[in-house]
RNA sequence: GGGAGCAUAGCUCAGUUGGUUCAGAGCGUCUGCCUUACAAGCAGAGGGUCGGGGGUUCGACUCCCUCUGCUCCCACCA
């Protein structure tokens, strides 16, 4: 068989993953094998891969994979979430474009829009997880916003309602007076922006209405906002203003009174140390209304302009207003001064227009009980955080939950079910039919016209906090006495959970919530958070930077399990991912070698008469060996999440060990051939190399697996079961490894004394050497004869040491004996400052007495292995001299 | 401002209860090689007073305090 010398990953990959389909190696179904599940995190519907996807999606594959060759019954459940807020910006962007306002669409007539862009992009991530190679069982893909995964969520609400959970509020929410709509804090930019800062005087009422010549003054960025004022506040601790207590005073030119009040919030050293308290208007003023029991007056409409609860500047923008409010204060001789300020100004992220806090209401879930349970599960190790260091910022986040508001103003989502009767009353049912029974039970005379249905839908998390659950049974949330179905019982809890610790609270303390509720269980047992990609400089990708790679062109250009490596290679758990095309390369390189090698063993001539040579049996063995003590590693490194090292430690058994050391140890001279036993034992050890790297490297494992030997239709080194450790003599490992010393020793006389690598030396030892690998460093280092001797002659040579074991190559006429010397002389002295330090040490009585025995033990061996260099170093200095 | 975390080789990171010649790995760098699997390769080499200072201990990269620098989350100051 002729293979070309380098991968070509492109006309492989194709070609496997539809062969993996066909054969629906990815699907599961229940039955008496251990499961092993993993939701995916539902990317947005209308996403496109990106860096982030590939390094979660590729740990989760790898864990999936891995699992299915330990035998287990892996299932991965594929998805995509509606991502409310995210999709409706996209579709109104797009009817933007065809001339279509938002506005002037009707409900109806805009989720026809929206369901048909999603129809059209929904699902392209998906498809472009394929080409990544992930194994997802495809038939089992769900999305949020099937009507099955609808429903689960309204019965949900209706649930929590019935349980008293769900309450209507009333919260300020950033208003966007551009976009007539309410943004999440996640769509608000914060800009510090140049303003005034405006003292204003307050004049104490003289308590009939009329002000006095005391006044008060504070200081405000929004003077237009004064007419919405419901307090002065102060801090109770501030002597300056403690004769406010129990005044009144009037706001300028509406004099209109209100009272003081007193609040720690309130900084004495900020301002004037007086407060305009404006609960419409400001999220802390709303909350020390709150305290204090203050009207809320809301003088700004939706447009950003001042209502008649303003009095003055009626209908005037807000901007507007607050130029000519200062121009009346001014005349009206209540502005002291006015000082430059910048401060941060939030603004629409989308309009760019400056957000307006404003009061709405909203629907909140309480969190208390929820939260107390969620964190429970976690401190009881119910389910595990990895890293941990990600356990302080859970119990934070838990024990400070405030109450979970659900309801956005957003068409594209699941609809709140609360129908309000023409009266104002509402009632909360799963369908309109059930609403309309339910109201008439409230008043007989209503008819369906008359209900009119929440106009908000749910927060996007109200339904992935449903996700482990819903994607196996959408009967069970909102439904926990239900018998859940055949599998939810057999997947549910799910094993791992891939995500990054940005969503810990919005989405992982949710599904633990929903867990405990519904299903009185958590729903993982392991959370490995991934770091977020960044780019070598250290920025965050974004598609304004332009540094994130497109992950289909990188896998075009190298390769699947190349992009693959290159995102595993530095990716521990919870660290930030340095993110270099470098590191792919390397992916790429290691593909090739794993062709190369393959390509090696695959053209060798086997000669079942060839007796197997002594080399070839002390190779076999030593690897043998090797190959179980590192299998032990990298299962230990699984167990503790930690891919990346499991990733190196195969890598490096791969490249070094089996490339590097055994195939040069086994490779037949040119012309040569193999023995039979020395091949099958190669391509046993291969076999079991590309079992160990397949969930890492799915496609270019399967092309070899499948060519180096006759498969059938159907098999797939995707069922093959994960390599075991067997027994393993750490004497052998040893011995190999100083053998390998051996040769580096020798290679590195070569390289210093410019030999050929061809050139037979011999080789004197003086000490101990296991004999059994002597013909390693025969055979690697090109030596042509091993000497054992107790004294090495006076030959002029260059030597180094194998532990305690001298290695002596006689090169007369070729070394200079005073360098020789030299540098025998720096290794004495560096030796005898060691040996003095042991000395030291070991003569230290604190020492002796109080340190473990195992460690001065060692500490002796130190000296006595020291003392024995130290004798051998001199004595080959002398020699030299003599010679 | 509140909370959490990080600082080890040029880069990205290991270093598991303080104790083996423990200061490591991969990549990069340098040197020599087109050696009949692979130059996307082979062989060899150099490189760090473990951020600064102090303390505890017989012993500190590891534990404590402090300073400096950086990151993330929350709140963003009328």
């Amino acid at each position: 068989m002729e293979l070309p010398a380098k991968y070509n990953p492109s006309t492989v990959e194709d070609k496997w993953y539809a062969y993996w389909l066909e054969n629906k190696f990815f699907h599961s179904e229940p039955d008496e094998r251990e499961p092993y599940t993993i939701v995916i995190p539902p990317p947005n519907v209308t996403g496109i891969l990106h860096m982030g996807h590939v390094l979660n999606n590729t740990l989760n594959d790898v864990l999936i994979r891995k699992a299915r060759m330990d035998g287990k019954n892996a299932c991965w459940v594929p998805g995509t979430d509606h991502a409310s807020i995210a999709t409706e910006n996209k579709v109104v962007n797009k009817l933007k474009g065809m001339g279509i306002n938002k506005e002037d669409l009707t409900r109806e007539e805009f989720l026809k829009y929206a369901w048909e862009w999603k129809e059209e992009h929904g699902g392209i991530i998906l498809k472009q997880l394929r080409k990544l190679g992930a194994s997802c069982d495809w038939d089992r893909t769900k999305f949020t916003m099937d009507p099955d995964l609808t429903e689960a969520v309204i019965n949900t609400f209706v649930y929590f309602y019935r349980k008293g959970l769900i309450y209507k509020g009333v919260r300020m929410v950033n208003w966007d007076p551009a976009g007539l709509t309410a943004v999440s804090d996640e769509e608000v930019v914060h800009k510090d922006t140049k303003s005034h800062f405006y003292h204003l005087r307050y004049y104490i009422s003289d308590g009939n209405g009329n002000p006095t010549d005391k006044y008060l003054v504070i200081a405000t960025t929004r003077p237009e906002t004064i007419m919405a004022d419901a307090a002065i506040c102060v801090n109770p601790a501030d002597e300056r203003h403690h004769w406010l207590r129990g005044k009144k005073v009037l706001i300028p030119l509406i004099n209109r009174e209100i009272p003081v009040v007193e609040d720690d919030y309130v900084e004495m050293d900020f301002g004037t140390g007086c407060l305009k308290v404006t609960p419409a208007h400001d999220v802390h003023d709303y909350e020390i209304g709150l305290r204090h029991n203050l009207p809320v007056i809301d003088i700004i409409d939706e447009h950003g302009r001042l209502n008649e609860k303003a009095q003055i500047l009626v209908g005037e923008d807000r901007f507007e207003a607050r130029k000519k409010i200062v121009q009346m204060l001014r005349e009206a001789g209540n502005l002291e001064k006015v000082e430059e300020y910048t401060s941060p100004v939030g603004y629409s992220e989308r309009t760019n227009a400056v957000i307006e806090p404003r009061l709405s209401a909203q629907w909140f879930l309480k969190m208390d009980a929820l939260a107390a349970e969620a964190l429970d599960a976690v401190e009881s190790g119910r389910v595990k955080l990895i890293p941990e260091k990600y356990m302080a910022t859970y119990r934070h986040w838990m024990e400070n939950a405030r109450d979970w508001c659900i309801s956005r103003q957003l068409w594209w989502g699941q609809r709140i079910p609360a129908y309000y009767l023409p009266d104002g009353r509402y009632v909360v049912e799963p369908t309109a039919e059930k609403a309309l029974e339910a109201a008439r039970k409230l008043d007989p005379s209503v008819t369906a016209a008359d209900l009119r249905q929440d106009e908000d839908v749910l927060d996007t998390w109200f339904s992935s906090w449903l996700w482990p659950i819903s994607v196996f049974d959408t009967n069970r949330p909102g439904h926990p006495e239900s018998a859940p179905n055949k599998d939810l019982a057999y997947y549910y809890p799910t094993s791992d959970l891939v995500t990054g610790p940005d969503i810990i609270f919005f989405w992982v303390a949710r599904m633990i919530m929903a867990g405990g509720e519904f299903m009185d269980e958590v729903p993982f047992r392991n959370v490995y958070f991934t770091g977020i990609v960044r780019d070598k400089l250290g920025r965050k990708m974004s598609k304004q930077l332009g540094n994130s790679p497109d992950p289909l062109v990188l896998i075009e250009k190298y390769g699947a399990d190349a992009v693959r490596i290159g995102m595993l290679l530095c990716a521990s758990a919870g660290n930030d991912i340095f993110y270099d095309e470098s590191q792919v390369e390397q992916g790429r390189n290691f593909c090739n070698k794993i062709w190369n090698s393959f390509r090696l063993v695959s053209g060798w001539k086997v000669d079942e008469q060839l007796q197997q040579t002594e080399v070839d049996k002390v190779a076999v063995k030593w690897f043998d060996n090797k190959l179980s003590k590192t299998i032990e590693t990298v299962e230990d490194h699984y167990r503790k999440f930690r891919i990346s090292d499991a990733l190196m430690a195969i890598y490096k058994l791969f490249w070094d060990d089996y490339c590097s050391w055994y195939l040069e140890l086994v490779k037949p001279a040119y012309g040569g051939a193999v023995s039979a036993q020395t091949y099958m034992a190669t391509l046993e050890f291969f076999g079991k190399l590309l079992k160990m790297i397949h969930p890492v490297m799915p496609f270019i494992t399967e092309e070899l697996w499948q060519a180096m030997a006759e498969r059938k239709e159907g098999e797939t080194i995707m069922y093959q079961r994960t390599p075991v450790a067997g027994q393993y003599d750490e004497g052998v490992i040893a011995g190999f490894e100083a053998a390998m010393e051996a040769v580096n020793g020798v290679r590195g006389i070569r390289q210093q004394k410019n030999l050929s690598p061809r050139e037979a030396l011999s080789l004197k030892i003086k000490g101990e050497f296991p004999s059994e690998f002597l013909p390693v460093v025969e055979k690697l280092a090109a030596v042509s004869s091993v000497e054992h001797t107790a004294d090495f002659g006076g030959v002029a040579g260059a030597s180094f040491m194998v532990g305690t074991t001298e290695m002596f190559i006689p090169l007369a006429g070729v070394v200079n004996a005073g360098e020789e010397i030299a540098k025998l002389e720096a290794e004495l002295k560096y030796q005898e400052e060691f040996l003095a330090s042991v000395r030291k040490k070991l003569s230290n009585e604190n020492f002796v007495a109080h340190a473990p025995e195992k460690v001065v033990a060692i500490e002796r061996k130190k000296e006595a292995d020291s003392l024995s260099k130290i004798e051998s170093y001199k004595s080959q200095i002398a020699a030299l001299k003599n010679s």
